[in-house]
DNA sequence: ATTACTGCAAATAATTTGCATCTGG
DNA sequence: CCAGATGCAAATTATTTGCAGTAAT
C-alpha cells in the first residue's frame, strides 16, 4: 500500500479530508526519516506547495497523528517532533541532551516497569511516546555530533 | 541542619549570595511538597515577599537548581516543575496526562534499563530527571482527579 | 567598593486561534 | 452546495534577556 492510499484510507476512515497539504506533508515526515520539528517539516514540505503555511503543518500534523499516520514526540526542553507511524515496529525513545538526537530502542525493555508501576502505583504508562534523556555515544565522547538529521543518534 | 542554614552553606559553596528572595523562594519550594511550577511559586513567595519578579524566581529556580537545593522536571507538554532535592531519595517521576500531577517512584526500577541503552546503543540514561506519562488511578476510573496541589497523584 | 542580584519591560520561541475565504466530496 | 480546511495575522504561554538601580559580602 502506498502512503497516499494509506494517507486516503485513513483520513477518510476518520472523515477527514484528503487535500493536497496533507499529502504533501505527510509524504514529507515519511521521506524525512527520523524525527522532525514542525519547522523542519514546513520548511521541506514549502518547497513541493510554496503557498504553505506554518499553522497548516501545525493543523496537519495534529490531525494526521489522530488518524494514526504519524507520531508526536514531546521531549521537555526541545520542541516537539513528528514522525512516520509504524505500527510494525513500536518503539520508545532516546533523546540526547546535546546534540539533540533520537535513537529508538526496543518497547520491550519497559514490560517489568509497566507492570510494576500499574500494580504498585495503579498508574497506567503511556507505552506510546516514552522519552527518556540522556547523552549519546559520540556527544559522551566528547565530538558534539549533529543533530539527528545527517548524523545524528540511530539505534 | 535546617533549610536557610543549608541555603547559606550550599549557595556561599557555589559562589552565589544569599538574598531574602533566594531565603523565600527556597522556603516555599521546601514547604509546598510537591512539584510545584515556577508560577505557582510565584504566587505564594509574594505573600511573604510583595515585590518578588516571576523572572526572579525563574532565575533563581535555575540558581538553587546548579547549588544542588532544587531539582527541575520538564514534563513535555506542562510547564516545568520544580521540588526541593532530597539526595535521601533519588527517584522518577510519573505524570499523569490528564490531571497533571506527578508521582515519584524507585529509582531502582530503571536499574536494568540504565544498563540495556548503555550496552547496546551506548547511550548514558540521565538517572535524575527520569519523566514517564501515562494516566493516574484516579483519571483512569474516572473521577478527573485535581492537580497534584490538594489531592494529585502521590506515591 | 565591588559585582552579583533584582525588578521591570521587552524579546523569544513554539504553538494556537479567530476569521474570512476556498475547496473536496 | 457546504462543512471542513487553509492562509494570514494576531494571541497565548512559558521562559529569557537587557539594562539600570540595589544590596550582599
Amino acid at each position: 500500500m502506498s502512503c497516499g492510499e494509506r494517507l486516503a484510507r485513513e483520513l477518510r476512515a476518520e472523515g477527514y479530508r484528503v487535500t493536497p497539504q496533507r499529502a504533501v506533508i505527510l509524504e514529507t515526515v515519511a521521506h524525512a526519516s527520523g524525527h522532525r520539528s514542525a519547522q523542519e517539516v514546513f520548511e521541506r514540505a514549502r518547497q513541493r506547495l510554496p503557498g504553505l503555511n506554518l499553522a497548516t503543518v501545525y493543523r496537519t500534523l495534529e490531525t494526521l497523528d489522530r488518524a494514526g499516520l504519524v507520531d508526536l514526540l514531546s521531549t521537555g526542553s526541545q520542541p516537539m517532533r513528528f514522525s512516520l507511524h509504524d505500527p510494525s515496529r513500536p518503539h520508545a525513545h532516546l533523546v540526547c541532551r546535546s546534540c539533540g538526537g533520537v535513537c529508538d530502542i526496543d518497547l520491550d525493555l519497559f514490560t517489568a516497569l509497566t507492570h510494576t508501576v500499574a500494580s504498585r502505583h495503579g498508574f497506567t504508562l503511556d507505552r506510546d511516546h516514552i522519552v527518556l534523556t540522556g547523552l549519546c555515544e559520540a556527544c559522551r565522547k566528547g565530538r558534539g555530533a549533529a543533530t539527528e538529521g545527517e548524523g545524528g543518534v540511530r539505534g
